[in-house]
DNA sequence: ATGGCAGAAGCATTCTGA
């Protein structure tokens, strides 16, 4: 089963570059971030007329997550808390609509738009690491459950220095600095894992290049964008890979796709069976 | 230290992103 993700800023400007990346690559999952349009807006036809269903959250120009999947979703729930669970503490963070998640093959996906922060010094940083804060609760509670998780997006942080063409420069400031890392690894706890760092242990792997300074000529990058999966599911795991291609597009998006292959084969065998049936591939 | 580039809203310019 192939399961990327993708920020592709803004949905209707890159329509065309994503049907044709899914044209090539054929993923089961594709994971989207920074839609930037409401729902009834979504371009959901072209998607459809190749066999995908669409999920959206959206919002007007800002944000804006989405799942498209060949497989039926279930359990599909946008933000932290469905309306039915409103919490005070959590309701400052549903205007922004940064999160989505569906269950597939018995595995928890959760897709998600991680704020950006803007400088350290900023109430945007102070809202990032509430955000993150709320995530953690949020998986804490999956946990609790036994859940199989597959956690993805734009995490608008560079987990080590590996994960940046210039550490001397960056390391230590905005989506490099041990507040956000911190706030990162206390989502994952240790019981999520970092696809893929399980196939590449060297630096020089990109998911984003800024738009400015010809960045992607001069292969200035960053890893923000990454795949986590549950300790239980990483044998199951074939491969991780970033496809820079589409960065090389004529008004790319400035992240790529970020990808996993996992071998549920064995699920169909009915190895994970939930309370009410058998998940189908 | 700042700007640079891009998208949305909306029609000049501002806000936001990373």
């Amino acid at each position: 089963m192939l399961i990327a993700t993708w920020n592709v800023n803004s949905i209707r400007t890159r329509l065309s570059q994503i049907i044709d990346w899914i044209n090539q690559v054929n993923p089961d999952i594709l994971c989207l971030q920074e839609t930037k349009v409401v729902d009834d807006d979504f371009p959901v036809d072209p998607f459809k007329k190749l066999g995908y269903s669409v999920e959206v959250f959206g919002q007007k120009s800002y944000n804006g997550v989405a799942i498209i999947s060949k497989i039926k979703a279930k359990n599909i729930k946008k933000g932290f808390y469905d309306d039915s669970e409103s919490n005070q503490n959590i309701e400052i963070f549903q205007d922004q609509k940064r999160l989505i998640s569906a269950d597939f093959n018995g595995i928890k996906f959760i897709n998600v738009y991680v704020p950006n922060g803007s400088s350290m010094e900023s109430d945007k940083f102070k809202y990032k690491i509430n955000w993150l804060s709320c995530l953690a609760s949020f998986l804490d509670e999956l946990e609790k459950k036994g859940e199989l998780i597959c956690l993805m997006g734009d995490f608008n942080i560079a987990p080590t220095h590996l994960d940046i063409h210039d550490p001397t420069k960056y390391d230590g400031g905005i989506m490099a600095s041990e507040i956000e890392r911190t706030a990162l690894n206390n989502v994952l706890k240790g019981k999520l894992i970092d696809s893929f760092r399980l196939f590449e242990k060297n630096t020089g792997h990109w998911s984003w290049w800024d738009y400015r300074n010809n960045a992607y000529e001069l292969n200035k990058g960053w890893r923000i964008d990454h795949i986590y999966i549950s300790r239980e599911l990483t044998s199951k795991l074939k491969s991780c890979v970033i496809d820079s291609l589409p960065r090389s597009n004529l008004r790319p998006s400035d992240h790529v796709p970020v990808m996993i292959n996992l071998d549920l084969s064995d699920i169909n065998a009915g190895y994970f069976e939930d309370d009410d049936d058998f998940f189908e591939i």
